[in-house]
DNA sequence: ACCCCGACTGGAAACGTTTCCGATCACGCA
DNA sequence: TGCGTGATCGGAAACGTTTCCAGTCGGGGT
């Protein structure tokens, strides 16, 4: 930057200001140090700058399971609006339980940046203790996090559209497949869409009847186990609602294998709305995953800036109705 | 840390060089200053230490296409590794044509990493040059750039896997769906996989039809239209191999709706072994995507600490049968 | 007993910005 | 004409490390 300056003909701290575009600079001098700047293709030193700043323009985003479309999609999202700002984003995937220990406990991303955005996963009190010992903004999104400022879907009201959906079609047997979090052996399966599901049923005045509840942990394989239990009941279900797309894709596949037709024999209804689901012509109940994580962005931006913004922001989902659902067979 | 070293009782310099385990320091002092370090739950500032250092611990990784599966996985597999050696990562994401020529204009990560990685992305010359113009190592995974130290599949030899596999089993009009990437409309369809399925054809005596090749950008529904075409033809083929296999679960969706079995009507290929493939019951070619990441993270590493890794690696990719093929009807 | 050497440590100069604090200067007003 | 005022700019002190360059000190070889 001397040398910038040098060819201006003005001193470091000017050329600074002008670089900056701090006021009380006259448009001339700015003009002239731009152009000094221009020429000698110069690029400030984010470290130098950072140093003497005090902030470091980046983010730190935690998310547990990179590879699936629900997680990745919500970073593209956030990405999007922390790269329209400038700000940088340091990825940190903790996969298992150990990356999470690890995680917390090291804090790698402690003094290196100015805030941290933790994607579609629950915060322990431990964990939320360490994650405010680095002193800066949060920001939670797609997950059930109500210490922060975030952004997510209502569970409880995505599951009721499913299930209501379910029982409008007249289904009075109607199973559910929950999924757990496979690398969080601790926290329970969404409670807010199995809450949902006890909920539709008793308004409906239907008994509860726990054999039609599986659990598994996530993912499509575990969907057609799931679903595999739920044929070989006694009396089994007329039709099932899965805690994820990618579950119901699975039970799909199980119930395909089993020469069953979808939805005359058995009626499917996922949630996500997942890109596949339109392939497999999936009734699910739809939420917008990319705009949870620019809101996030967005809201973390004007956490940055001074804003006071309190609570979180519930978007909506919608009952996208296709194929998979249909009334009972008579 | 002049806290730390006045605690430790030694001076800034050594305290510096305790922390950073330089030798040279009597096993004693070193302990003194860790604990000194400890008790004040001291953390080295990033910024100051590699502005005096250089370097900057950190990678930047380029990424066309967060939200799909293979590039999220792959990026998955690079993450692990640069984590492990205590590298942070710095993403952008380039989805469209703007943010890629914005990218290589701002070069927004210059001067904040160490090397970047370039995932999945054929790079065009001019942009070549700027990367190169950043002076930092790069390595490219998961596409076809030769021009630097890369991990790749063959993907020639993965679409002769693909197609041999048909033609094995005695189909003699096999069809194609290529796919282009929507962002980059310059870029053709994926050359080695297309070029694989000529060669087969004509290696096994086949006359070339080029009505059995369609060219779609890629994705589930381009798939599904694909299919609906190759349907259309006066005398459609018997077997079909997709360049991936979300293009595939297109068709499939397809021959489903068109009231077609598989693979009684029809044969389906795929290239990737995605997970929903196993749901689909896919037959494809796997290809170890983590791993290329995780391999291209070593690479990266022993580039940084000064090794002259030369070309590249390419790993090997291997048919799985599944019901989605079989001999074509008589 | 003397010298050389290597292990260890300290002082201080970078590294490249931002920003505080004055200094200068032109200008409008009394 | 004298003076307050605000815009503009320069000097220099941070910011928190790493590392070069000496300097000390104990010990082994002769």
């Amino acid at each position: 930057m001397a040398d910038v300056a040098r060819r201006a003909g003005v001193s470091m701290a000017t050329a600074s200001r002008a670089l900056s575009n701090h006021p009380h600079v006259a448009a001339e001098t700015r003009r002239r140090v731009l152009a000094a700047a221009e020429q000698l293709s110069y690029v400030i030193s984010p470290e130098a700058s950072r140093l003497a700043g005090g902030t470091t323009g980046r983010v730190a985003v935690v998310v547990p399971h990179l590879s699936r479309w629900f997680f990745a999609t919500l970073l593209d999202g956030l990405e999007s609006v922390l790269r329209e700002a400038d700000l940088d984003v340091l990825l940190y995937h903790v996969g298992d339980a150990d990356d999470r220990r690890d995680f917390f406990h090291r804090l790698p991303a402690r003094r290196k940046v100015d805030a941290v955005v933790v994607l579609g996963m629950p915060v322990a009190d431990g964990e939320r203790e360490r994650l405010e010992s680095m002193g800066v903004h949060i920001v939670a999104a797609g997950g059930q996090v109500e210490n922060y400022p975030y952004v997510s879907i209502d569970d409880g009201e995505a599951g009721r559209q499913a299930v209501d959906h379910l029982l409008l079609l007249k289904h009075r047997r109607i199973g559910m497949i929950a999924a757990v979090d496979p690398t969080e052996p601790g926290w329970p399966a969404n409670p807010g869409r199995s809450r949902a599901y006890h909920e539709a049923l008793a308004a409906a005045g239907l008994p509860a009847d726990p054999g039609l509840v599986v659990t598994v942990p996530w993912g499509g394989l575990s969907g057609a186990d799931a679903m595999a239990r739920l044929l070989s009941l006694r009396e089994p279900p007329t039709a099932v609602y899965a805690h994820s797309d990618e579950v119901a894709f699975g039970a799909i596949h199980t119930l395909r294998r089993a020469g069953l037709r979808i939805p005359g024999d058995m009626s499917v209804v996922g949630i996500d709305d997942h890109p596949m689901a339109e392939l497999a012509d999936l009734t699910t109940v739809a939420q917008p995953v990319r705009e949870q994580g620019t809101a996030a962005g967005r809201l973390l931006l004007s956490l940055l800036s001074g804003a006071e913004t309190g609570g979180g922001l519930t978007v909506p989902t919608r009952l996208v109705v296709r194929g998979s659902t249909a009334p009972p067979r008579r």
